[in-house]
DNA sequence: ATGATATTTAGACATCTGTCTAACTAAGCA
DNA sequence: TGCTTAGTTAGACAGATGTCTAAATATCAT
């Protein structure tokens, strides 16, 4: 059962704040972290939640590490989720 | 954030299943919860979170009590979670 | 009313989760 | 080498979550 870690990195908000703001393309973990009233082992903790679920994948480009989605399957899944569930709208998109 | 409590919902694989099988149509408690190596009570529980998170619906009929989706939307939302995430599966339609 | 069946509610308990501080690793630069 | 910046890892801890047993509620049949 290998989607039970996805459903469980999406089922916190930060994690799926994470995700949206990682559709607009990569972002440094720092650049993530600013966003979030959270200390940054904390944000670490969430990025490896979502590595660990195959959301993300990262890559290091001197001291800073860049994260992204790991698929465009994922980038869609959000975006639909959004639509449907989203935090705050309620249309229905099709 | 209304839809947090819907993520929260999903994360559990027992309520996924318990979704699945609604998606099928309504079945009784009783039914649901035969088809799960659970105890009742943690079952009932299940339920709970289910509706609190606007998932299902449920009416009385005698001593039963029916469960139901409650929208189409919830539906497709869950043949396409299980499509693209699915637990086992690794086909993405479209 | 009594008993049986279907289901929930209450409460206990172990485990999981999200956050924190402190310490560590890695890279760049004087 | 030593200092700074970027980020992670380790460990502690409070609060959330999932399961259980025991007891309660609701309905039906005798």
């Amino acid at each position: 059962m290998a989607s039970n870690r996805i459903f469980k990195a999406l089922a916190d908000p930060t994690r799926r704040e994470i995700l949206r703001l990682l559709g607009r393309g990569e972002m440094s973990a720092g650049r993530i972290a600013e966003r979030f009233d959270m200390k940054k082992p904390s944000m670490s903790h969430h990025f490896a939640v979502l590595k660990e679920a195959e959301l993300i994948i990262s890559r290091r480009e001197g001291q800073q590490i860049f994260y992204a989605l790991d698929a465009t399957v994922v980038q869609e899944a959000l975006t639909w989720l959004w639509d449907v569930f989203g935090d705050g709208k309620k249309g229905r998109t099709q």
